[in-house]
DNA sequence: TAGTACATGTAACAGGTTACATGATTGA
DNA sequence: TCAATCATGTAACCTGTTACATGTACTA
């Protein structure tokens, strides 16, 4: 269920389309979920079934129609509750690791060009990061409390981000001694 | 098709039951996956259908049977092959942020005993694993290849639980200011 | 005698992925 | 004219969660 509460995120102070938020996880959104456009569409659709979104066909000139979605009072009031409820902590599944525990299956190249791909991906990451930190959050000090807490969920991307890169060097460094 | 993968990676060098993979998600292999025991069990019987595990049944005394299973020289093809492939980088879906994000919808008392349960769970985990690292790594440098990659999927849960905590301080003083 | 550890499962449902499907406009 | 961007969806399938179900042995 915690898509919807993703998506409810997102749309409380930005009515959207389901094209727009599938852009939202694209950017500095990313740091924290992950979906589909497929999957959007149809919590969308669930989200409209029980009236927590209403939807808007928005006709413009030369693209398409977008339907822009808004959250209703009910669909506030479930993400307020959800929102105070006690928090999941989320699932580890790294496919990397498990790759590496088994790295003796396989030749040395594989597995450093494995951690070197993964090393970049995370660079790309933090490098979109640190932009958003640049144009968005340029001077914390000034920063609405809403503003703050949107900050530290980028802070939270950042070292994540950071973390990994620095893991990455441990293995490669390892690697080399090989 | 992960976990398949993720279970036949703790087979390989040791034959286990699907009660004691799922104590295994509970110790040092947790820093990279986790799943529940309804799932390791029905992951398991596909496996042995498509003939990547043979099962053997072993009785006990005062315990109930238990069925050991053991990758087949197919499986072990099959991990192989799947551990050359390029690499996923797993999606982020972090609850937590969700709720910092839309955290003016709540006190501010909520927001600081959802990030200090998150905290006091990385905590736990960190001393987990420095145990882990204590009595199984001890030595770093005497270990063999296979045991150094093992050490390094560990090294990966440790960055990662510092960085959440790291992150929560960040966080916490923030709320301290408001 | 109540709880925990041992041990394995089924059934129903929710969440997520992959493949398929359509169609206009804009820029190289 | 070819690719990319905008825009929304369906269908089939696989993955993961929750609830239910059973039974022994040991320990507090």
């Amino acid at each position: 269920m915690s898509l919807s509460y993703a998506l409810l995120a997102l749309l409380i102070d930005c009515p959207s389309s389901g094209y727009e938020l599938n852009k939202a996880f694209e950017t500095s959104v990313g740091c924290f979920w992950k979906a589909s456009h497929q999957q959007i569409y149809r919590e969308l659709g669930k989200l409209e079934d029980s009236g927590w979104v209403k939807a808007e066909s928005i006709p413009q000139q030369g693209k398409p129609d977008k339907k822009v979605y808004t959250v209703t009072e009910l669909g506030r009031q479930a993400l307020t509750d959800w929102t105070a409820q006690p928090c999941n902590i989320s699932p580890v599944k790294e496919e990397i690791l498990v790759k590496l525990f088994v790295g003796n299956l396989v030749e040395r190249e594989v597995l450093q060009t494995h951690i070197e791909t993964h090393r970049r991906r995370y660079e790309e990451r933090l490098a979109l990061y640190r932009m958003f930190e640049t144009k968005g959050f340029a001077d914390v000090h000034s920063l609405s409390v809403d503003d703050h807490f949107r900050y530290l969920t980028l802070r939270c991307g950042i070292q994540d981000a950071t973390s990994w890169i620095a893991w990455c060097d441990e293995v490669l460094d390892y690697l080399a001694t090989l």
